[in-house]
DNA sequence: TTGAATAAAACGAATGACCGTTCTATTAAA
DNA sequence: TTTAATAGAACGGTCATTCGTTTTATTCAA
């Protein structure tokens, strides 16, 4: 049964939201899970396994939010419109254990190979999507060619990452007036092109 | 003797940068260190103690250099300032643990309320000088009122952090062009907010 | 439909390894 | 001689994992 998998990991997922990968002891996750030790080792080899389960999960839920969007026919709309559904998504109350155990993730596999496989693979089709927007917006002339695609596109990864730590950090934050800010540099952008004053590095 | 605990600290850093705070032993530290437990022991009471005396010393060094450019007369060449320096600080090979151990701490803060307060405490300095800059550049006009001060500089500290993220998973990463990046976007805006064109939210 | 026979899944107490910390002995400093 | 600092072996506790047992599910002959 797969489900049984589905389970443990849910299970799994609220122990390391509460307490951290390393806090959490298996015997949490047994509790959490109804199951009991066996069952759990019949699915997944080792604790670390099921970390890296929880991290592949997680990449392909997000990825699926970047198909959706890809295709839209004007590239700026597409971005803002990624832009916001991401930030709406991650500040869903509902979605406060994901961010944690993201931010966990993202510790671990600074120490994990694996992980660290699995957590930058994760990353490559919201990357190939942003890319790919951002090229149409040069052959626009909204984003002069001197600055490299792999760039902006890192600075827009880094905007969504930085957001989750804060939001991780104060559960509170407001998003509408991040997602204002970020955007009134963005729309800016596109005046400032028009003028091609591209800024000294 | 206070040289002693940097002798420690240092020898933690190294540690819990090489292997992470969980999988790296007192025994590591002990060792990397030079000295015995008892020595240890006696000038920290806890593995977590030198972990947050590592949190503390991190914060006490980016306060530095906030103050270094607070007084700057032109705010938007001070943010820039700011910036760069920040961005190239990062970038140091030399910076490679601290980088690491950061991330490590993001995650660990996330489950110690102790250090958690440390960390949200080494944010405030940096926090104030950019919301210092923001508000001159209200009343200059260059950024809207309707933009919060608050929210702007989150984006800001949002984009820091998704660097160090980045620039620790893959080291090789180049500083330059995300600078360039950056500045272009935050350079945009000036125009932008001359033609008074905040965007909808 | 039944019910034994086989396989699969789950149980949970036991295990062994590891790790932070302590504590007494020892050395150095004052 | 007294005090402080260091050494390092030993301790107590915890935790991931194992494995022999028990329960549940499936198969299939009668």
């Amino acid at each position: 049964m797969d489900g049984r998998r589905r389970q443990i990991l849910d299970a799994a997922n609220h122990c390391f939201a509460r307490v951290g990968f390393h806090h959490a002891t298996m015997q949490d996750v047994i509790r959490e899970s109804g199951l009991s030790a066996g069952a759990i080792y019949n699915h997944f080899a080792s604790k670390e396994d099921i970390i890296i389960a929880i991290a592949d999960a997680r990449h392909r839920a997000e990825a699926e939010v970047c198909r959706d969007v890809e295709d839209l026919p004007d590239p700026h709309a597409a971005i803002v419109h990624m832009g916001q559904a991401f930030f709406w998504h991650v500040s869903d109350p509902g979605q406060d254990e994901e961010r944690r155990v993201g931010v966990q993730l993202w510790a671990e596999a600074l120490n994990n190979k694996r992980l660290l496989d699995v957590s930058q693979e994760g990353l490559v089709e919201p990357y190939r999507v942003l890319a790919k927007l951002v090229d149409a917006l040069k052959k626009d002339g909204e984003i002069p060619a001197a600055i490299e695609t792999d760039a902006m596109v890192r600075v827009m990864i880094a905007l969504f990452q930085g957001f989750v730590l804060q939001k991780c950090r104060e559960p509170e934050l407001d998003v509408s007036g991040f997602v204002r800010a970020a955007l009134f540099l963005w729309e800016g952008m596109r005046g400032a092109s028009r003028a091609s004053t591209a800024p000294r590095s």
